[in-house]
DNA sequence: TAACCGTGGAA
DNA sequence: TTTCCAAGGTT
């Protein structure tokens, strides 16, 4: 009789606790899957799960978004925030077309080298889609691991190669194992071992927690800086593109002066957009969803 | 490395 | 009301 693993009590724990999520279930595409994760990047649960289901049902394949075009993701991509996500998923989805013959990739180095896929996503959708046996680390799994293992209260900003190190070396030797491992870690960090308020008293892992062991020792200094948002670029950006979203074709620059009155951070939080590539000008006074309606008549 | 990139809900 | 923060990626 060997001790339970630290794996394995958050594992046991997770097939106890775990919340039904749709992507969750067993037979979810790899596509849908990497939909759901590129939609969770910095977005709560709650708001993607409508998002995802709209978006499968209107392309349930990456052929199919692949053929659409950029402003229709862009509107459905609704108010999820970062729109460019929208714009990375459809080239990742024509990415998945031209090089994998419309099927998402299992290796980690296919995966990477999709727009929008990163360290995380393509852990991610390596493991949860395809069962492999990968370090998945996104921000809850860093706080759990930092909290648990090193017993400090908050993990750094960015996933750091040391922190999949760390983690890796948590998992189970058995694939499927390490995957549901994985699935299980995030959803400690997300439920359980929460940035604000743990719920210790819940937790699989109290009895060996460094942190809890420690006294809970708070962070120590200011953390990161607090980004503001209200009159930020940001924010202009957010107004301006809800416009363009809400309208079908070109909307005359005029209508756009109208969602803030800074015309310099108006100007410049417009040229973003374009440079970004979600927008586009339509002759000499109007703007639109980027590929929202034929090309504009070029002069001769 | 650090700044930038949306949005909305809870504390 | 303000602050925090939510399955990151890109440059």
């Amino acid at each position: 009789m060997t001790e339970p693993t630290f794996a394995g009590l958050v594992s046991r724990w997770y097939e106890r606790n775990a919340r039904d999520l749709p992507w969750r279930h067993p037979d979810v595409s790899p596509w849908a899957i990497l939909v759901s994760e590129v939609m969770l990047q910095q977005t709560p649960v709650v708001r993607v799960l409508p998002a995802w289901q709209a978006w499968l049902a209107r392309w349930p394949t990456p052929a199919a978004l692949a053929q659409d075009t950029p402003a229709e993701a862009i509107r459905m991509w609704g108010r999820l925030g970062y729109p460019r996500r929208a714009l990375r998923l459809r080239e990742c989805a024509v990415a998945v077309v031209e090089r994998h013959g419309g099927q998402v990739p299992d290796h980690l180095e296919q995966l990477l080298a999709l727009p929008g896929v990163g360290t995380y996503t393509a852990r991610a959708v390596a493991a949860f889609a395809y069962g492999q046996r990968h370090p998945v680390v996104d921000t809850n799994v860093r706080r759990v691991v930092c909290r648990a293992i090193a017993g400090e209260p908050d993990a750094g900003p960015a996933t750091r190669p040391a922190d999949l190190v760390a983690t890796e070396e948590l998992l189970p030797v058995e694939p499927a194992s390490a995957a549901l491992a994985s699935a299980a870690f995030m959803e400690l960090g997300a439920v359980v071992c929460t940035a604000r308020s743990p719920r210790c008293g819940v937790c699989p892992v109290e009895a060996t927690c460094a942190w809890r062991a420690s006294g809970q020792v708070a962070p120590d200094g200011p953390t990161r800086r607090p980004q503001r948002y209200a009159g930020t670029d940001r924010q202009v950006r957010g107004l301006l593109l809800g416009v363009l979203r809400e309208a079908t074709g070109p909307v005359p620059h005029q209508r756009l002066d109208q969602v803030w009155s800074d015309d310099v951070q108006r100007a410049r939080a417009l040229a973003g957009l374009v440079t970004d590539g979600l927008v586009e000008p339509v002759g000499e006074n109007a703007f639109r969803l980027i590929g929202d309606g034929p090309p504009a008549p070029v002069p001769t």
